[in-house]
DNA sequence: CTGAAAGCGCTTACAG
DNA sequence: CTGAAAGCGCTTACAG
């Protein structure tokens, strides 16, 4: 629809061409300015009951709906924010939405998402501007200095599990401590020869979660062998196969995710190794589904939902922050780090207590 | 930010305020028209080489993006469409955005994600009005009367899994067919007594399912008690522990969908009672976990994915047919019906074939 | 309490 | 090929 309508019949409303009342449309109905009719749904400012009936009739005549795009142009806020997020595979991301989308409900924000498929998507991260309020950005595989230049200048972020990004707010999983303690509860459960399932080699989860994992090994006295995945299902059944096969030799597996560790824990199973009694297994995220399959899975657990919903809140406070202040830079608060902790299930042998 | 600047001192330039440089700021900079800079940046009108070198230069100088809201409002389309979903919970919504995700990144859509909490967020529906382009709605749960009144008028919209709306596109499950597949599947595999968990009253998938599990067990002469779940697995749960308590008379379970029939399967197995030998298990959806679990889940097999993108897709043609057509109705193509199947796995009794 | 007007940041016929 | 101007549909100081 070209701006100008020099060619449609003047008299012709837009209601009458099928496409939306506007605002003037209403007012002159109503027979008030478009700035009463304004002032009626936006319901601040004080307008006599006479003024505010008749604009209703009239609005509801014409089945009126204020346009979302000039509104927020006009006030330079969206009401959505921006999730930018590395894939949609598994339940992890499930379940980050689900959090995400509990806190933006709450505060009636719209959840606009955006999918980086292996770094295509990137350039449509700019163009972001002017359709949302701010930005969640979980990009583990990015370089942060790429990411940064790609980034919408002045519009308020979070960033989740990426490498962090000066001057703005990261929160951050503390993956070494996380995978020290799944490899030290396998070794003290008896494992001597331990294999790693790593997540891709660019991801920095995986970097931190592989570093954890050797660190806990060389003090527990057991020897971590690393083999690459991709944090999908297929790469854990591979080693799976391979170790019940005799291929690869190992008395535990850890996992640098859920989905890989059942890939491998299917793939023992389904060839007859037992699972805890030789090889033990561990995975990291604890999605719904790890104390789902059988024997149950231990894994390193992280409140996936809580997180998405704080980054959430944060980022909401960020926006309410640079709106207060109006000129230029939100306060962003400290970076906060996510502290996850085992849950040991029937995968692993359970150690002495006391 | 007030629409007029006033107290702002005039020379300074939005750059300068640490907010975002705008076109004009470009085009003072370039020494042009604002006209020649959207050009540039357009792309589809010719301009002279010199002219694109000048904009190019002083837009990387100011580090300017174009704003997409205002940009929108101009041109009468967000890039976005609106994505309306019951709620969040379990694999089924995540593979539903992975499949929506897949098409929609690949038409350079972006998805805008509203939840509707058992109704609340209905209100928001209409605010979307300038904010997408069209809107796929899953709302199984909803009268569609009541659906229809919040729906913005003139939006394209594409409707999944809703009691059917008039004048609009409409995809629907076979949900009878799927539900009696596998009711039948069970009575042929011996069962005499099955009992079915369906979803809550008020959801139209739910009463589809019953009615094709009520039609099947009634064909094949087997009785069908109904205990009405709510769709998560906390319902099926409490089935399996009934029959496993021997409180519940039942030598066969048929779940609404899987969640709960992972529910009954974890608890019957949890007292001992044998899968299939004692009580054959099926469920509906097939979500990536049902093969996971063990024994491995018979279900009612949709391609989540598929079913999601396709419904991205039908938006697409239909924005892109009222485009064209300019003015009004877009043409909304014939109803879809998408025909499950089942798999077979290992909760339920494979039947003799050939 | 209400209206006229300017402004939000773009795009695009129209006329050079 | 380029610029001036009108327009997209709202909101909000400003002045009654």
């Amino acid at each position: 629809m070209p701006p100008a309508r020099p060619d449609s019949a003047p008299a012709a409303t837009p209601a009458m061409r099928g496409a939306h009342a506007t605002i003037h449309d209403v007012a002159r109905v109503a027979g008030v300015s478009v700035a009463s009719v304004s002032r009626v749904f936006n319901g601040r400012d004080h307008v006599r009951a006479e003024m505010r009936r008749r604009v209703e009739e009239a609005a509801a005549q014409l089945g009126y709906v204020p346009h979302a795009g000039a509104r927020s142009l006009s006030m330079a806020r969206t009401g959505a924010i921006g999730v930018v997020l590395p894939d949609l595979h598994g339940e992890f991301f499930s379940e980050l939405l689900r959090g995400m989308d509990r806190e933006a409900s709450a505060r009636r924000l719209g959840l606009l998402l955006t999918v980086l498929h292996d770094g295509r998507g990137l350039d449509t991260l700019a163009a972001l501007r002017g359709q949302v309020d701010g930005l969640v950005v979980m990009a583990p595989e990015l370089d942060p200095d790429v990411l940064a230049r790609y980034m919408p200048r002045g519009l308020a972020a979070v960033f989740l599990a990426c490498a962090p990004q000066v001057g703005s707010l990261n929160m951050r999983i503390d993956n070494r401590a996380g995978a020290a303690a799944a490899v030290a509860h396998l070794a003290a459960g008896g494992a001597k020869r331990i294999v790693h399932i790593s997540g891709p080699a660019g991801n920095l989860d995986a970097q931190e979660r592989r570093a954890g994992a050797e660190a806990a090994a060389a003090e527990a006295g057991a020897t971590l062998s690393v083999i690459e995945g991709d944090f999908l299902e297929a790469s854990g059944t591979m080693v799976g196969e391979r170790v019940a096969a005799g291929t690869l030799a190992a008395d535990a597996i850890f996992a640098a995710n859920d989905m890989m560790a059942i890939g491998a824990l299917v793939a023992l199973k389904r060839h007859g190794v037992a699972v805890p009694e030789q090889v033990a297994v561990a995975g990291f995220d604890d999605i719904p589904l790890a104390r789902l399959v059988s024997p149950a899975l231990t894994s390193v657990a992280i409140d996936i939902a809580a997180m998405g919903a704080r980054a959430v809140a944060q980022l909401a406070a960020q926006i309410a922050g640079a709106r207060e202040a109006s000129s230029g830079e939100a306060s962003t608060g400290a970076d906060e780090v996510i502290v996850p902790h085992l849950m040991v299930r029937e995968t692993t042998r359970e150690t002495d207590r006391g």
